[in-house]
DNA sequence: ACGATATTTAGCAATTAGGCTAAATATTGG
DNA sequence: CCAATATTTAGCCTAATTGCTAAATATCGT
């Protein structure tokens, strides 16, 4: 699983990069707390973005550890709250990704 | 279903239409089918698509309706044969979407 | 130490997704 | 019309996703 040393991944390990960023922004609910972070200053703690849903409290746990486990955030404790915060520049992967279809003039 | 005649969606639609896009680029054979149409030159038949994979073509029909139920293809009929098309355009929701996160400063 | 507050973990049930095989459909060439 | 070719549809099965409730954990204030 560990890479050769150097910065950039190579093939395999980013095709499941892909994966996993893709798959977080399939959920109406993710996409929503990753909006919502980002206009509200770009960290909340766990209970204020669970108010801004219907669903049970667990349910956005679980949406924000699959946006972490993707990159897309990550939290640090405080206190007894634990404060989550966006990373913006894992949306890098998308607008690379996106960038092969306009690159080709065809 | 029908809309009041114009030319930009609502909001309550264009929610459903992110759903669809984001949804369909969660699964890496269709990302990969979009790939490979794009640098094919945009379109290809059925036949085709299913031959860059391993598995049964139906799993492959599958995934074209899913990308096309998205707007990111379309086909026509060529004799016995479907030619699928990329629909380039449709990856511009998703630009979209990605420009609210760049859009803000902080 | 105790109770309140903040949040996650565990585990269950319903739904959806994605793979397969077999059968159906449409078009072409003889 | 018949056989071959190209492709989709139907239906089944398994695994993953997502929601829920109940229980666990951690921290704070007293």
């Amino acid at each position: 699983m560990e890479r050769t040393r150097g910065s950039k991944p190579q093939r395999e390990a980013r095709v499941d990069v892909y994966e996993a960023v893709f798959t977080a922004l399939a959920h109406p609910t993710r996409r929503r707390i990753l909006m919502t972070l980002n206009f509200e200053g770009g960290s909340m703690t766990a209970g204020e973005i669970a108010s801004i849903f219907e669903h049970a409290w667990p349910t956005t746990t679980r949406h924000l550890r699959v946006l972490e486990a993707a990159g897309l955030l990550h939290h640090r404790r405080e206190g007894r709250t634990r404060v989550y915060q966006i990373e913006r520049r894992r949306l890098d992967l998308v607008h690379e990704w996106l960038a092969w279809f306009t690159k080709t003039p065809a």
